[in-house]
DNA sequence: TCAGGAAGAATAACTATTATTGCTTTAAGG
DNA sequence: CCTTAAAGCAATAATAGTTATTCTTCCTGA
């Protein structure tokens, strides 16, 4: 008996964007995702990332943080964890804790009758580098 | 010394759509504003509408939630509060209190180096309405 | 009233994303 | 093996939201 217990063809370009997003704390675009992997898979096509960062987000295995400066940004780290955000450089950085009592929400779904299935924190402002840099 | 703060000057146009955006709570799109006030100001036009909510926002008049489902949501309060999307319907509801800790931001920006302008919380789920439609 | 600047409409351009197309690879059954 | 159907893939075209451009009109202050 062979080996068939996979669902979804192999590829190795599939495998080399899942591993290239996790493989940063970045929170990169399909864009750089796309520029990373170039030199390696000359032939690679954007709309190959778009496929698969979209079809690996359906399937849970990564995460999108929304779009930052008309792009969006995924992650990774599946665990849900705070956002910072620079409004100068558009850099997303990962903030250590969760500012966020979890029962205080279920509290407030249920009072409000919604189904609450995930919740993200996203601070603003401007970033160590930026703030360096701009005086 | 005159004040050198920008005048801008009186627009009956540019104040149907501040006014738009304030007398609503659903969150609107620059093209719910268009379609909204068309029918009052019939030669409005979409870019527009774009420019003055652009300008707004840089005024801090009125605040950006981002974009659900690729299009940019406008508040016109200002003062920070909850948000909650629906995955389903794409409405953004607020939602009444906090969920954050200002003092614990304070803090973690400080350690990091960070410059915090804004926080906000955006929980994710399936609004009321469309927990009873799709049972 | 006149000059100069701001606002607006119409439309073109841009950018991120998605759908389509046609070719190739894989899986299943005989 | 051999055939056939289904799925994967890259490349391209197309879409949608937004922004920029151009030209005209209108407001404002002197």
């Amino acid at each position: 008996m062979e080996h068939t217990e996979k669902k979804r063809n192999y590829s190795r370009k599939r495998e080399a964007i899942l591993k290239a997003v996790r493989s940063t704390a970045c929170h990169p675009t399909a864009e750089w995702v796309y520029q990373t992997l170039k030199t390696d898979y000359p032939d690679l096509s954007l709309g190959t990332v778009y496929r698969n960062l979209t079809q690996f987000k359906n399937d849970g295995i990564i995460v999108s943080l929304g779009t930052v400066n008309g792009q969006e940004r995924y992650d990774g780290n599946v665990k849900p964890h705070t956002h910072f955000v620079c409004s100068n450089c558009h850099a997303v950085l990962d903030i250590p804790g969760n500012f966020i009592s979890a029962r205080q929400i279920e509290e407030t779904a249920k009072e409000m009758g919604l189904q609450v299935d995930s919740s993200d924190v996203i601070l603003r402002g401007v970033c160590g580098k930026c703030l360096k840099k701009d005086g």
